[in-house]
DNA sequence: AATCAATTCTCAGTATACGAACAATCCAGT
DNA sequence: ACTGGATTGTTCGTATACTGAGAATTGATT
């Protein structure tokens, strides 16, 4: 399956070639860490939903109920700053999650633009009843790998994940303070 | 944004807090590999559509354009293979490719269940005037790491995907070799 | 009090992704 | 010839994910 770790890192000018090429050809992406990322985002997925709660939910929406038990009452867009979602995209997962009576949501008396999430009791069981097999789930992720290189890896992922984020938007909020600073 | 690289590895058993906490609770979910991976594959796509052809196709397709390029006349389930896609996802995806004329495909005369896909000439020069900008974004993923780092981080990944492919489905094709192995 | 900008959420449209069910085709063994 | 299994694609339903447009509400400034 894998084209035998040669990195060939750059254009690889021969594209001309004949049909009916007779060996693999994967080597053409498997240098480029994006597409290395979007598998193993595909495969965590798939490892997940097969071991956590018999594919009831997926780990974004696993994700959503763990923060919403340590943090009740906080509102959607809170929770997409805390997993890095869209609030288009957090109003559809609430909605699925709400239906399966495992989130609850109710306008901000305070702010009614607001609309504070809860877990239920019963996504608060949930979330406690299968908490070992998320982890157990992270832990398989990184399997392949020896002890030492899984804490070096998961300290390089961290570091993309915040250096990336960071280069994202360096406008918006910047600007306010670099036009109002004097 | 950040929540301070402080690792707490599991459960962290504080679970029934009062309600509006004043803090972040991001931690809760930064320990997991298959959120951090989740994240920087959203942070990928997001550079590549704003740097590699002013947005007009996604990596995924390129991708698939580099392929085909590279391997002309290879079917759907091949290609699927070599993306890591399901056969649905990949009908989908050459749909719009073909619509936009990068991609032509037609029935394989010698076994017409195939698909054989191609490159248009129009496709060939989109991947060409644009593998510059691709492999920019693709260095852009991992500015945020020493070089060195990055080849590391390049090996454990690659490595990752290798092993996890791997675990993912230990029957199928093996069963048939235990059955026949005497 | 009226307006205006910012906040918060919703809605519509597009693009991955997958599983399940199905259809069409091919091939091997009878 | 034919039948049954394997291969290849499509269709349908569900779940992320984002952009852009818009609505409702708020707070601040006039």
């Amino acid at each position: 399956m894998l084209p035998t770790k040669q990195a060939e890192t750059s254009a690889s000018a021969d594209v001309g070639l004949a049909d009916a090429a007779p060996q693999y050809s994967a080597h053409v992406i498997w240098d480029r860490p994006g597409y290395l990322v979007r598998r193993l985002h595909q495969l965590h997925v798939a490892l997940f939903m097969g071991q956590v709660a018999k594919g009831e939910v997926t780990p974004i929406q696993f994700g959503l109920l763990s923060i919403l038990v340590n943090r009740p009452n906080i509102d959607q867009s809170m929770l997409g700053e805390e997993l890095g979602l869209d609030p288009a995209n957090i109003a559809e997962i609430l909605k699925r999650l709400e239906a399966r009576q495992l989130v609850s949501r109710k306008i901000d008396a305070g702010n009614r633009r607001r609309k504070l999430c809860r877990a239920t009791h019963e996504g608060e069981l949930f979330v406690a009843r299968y908490q070992k097999d998320m982890q157990h789930s992270q832990q398989q992720l990184l399997s392949p790998l020896e002890p030492e290189e899984r804490d070096v890896f998961m300290d390089l992922l961290m570091r993309l994940v915040q250096g990336n984020d960071e280069n994202r938007k360096p406008t918006l909020k910047k600007g306010v303070e670099v036009i109002s600073s004097h």
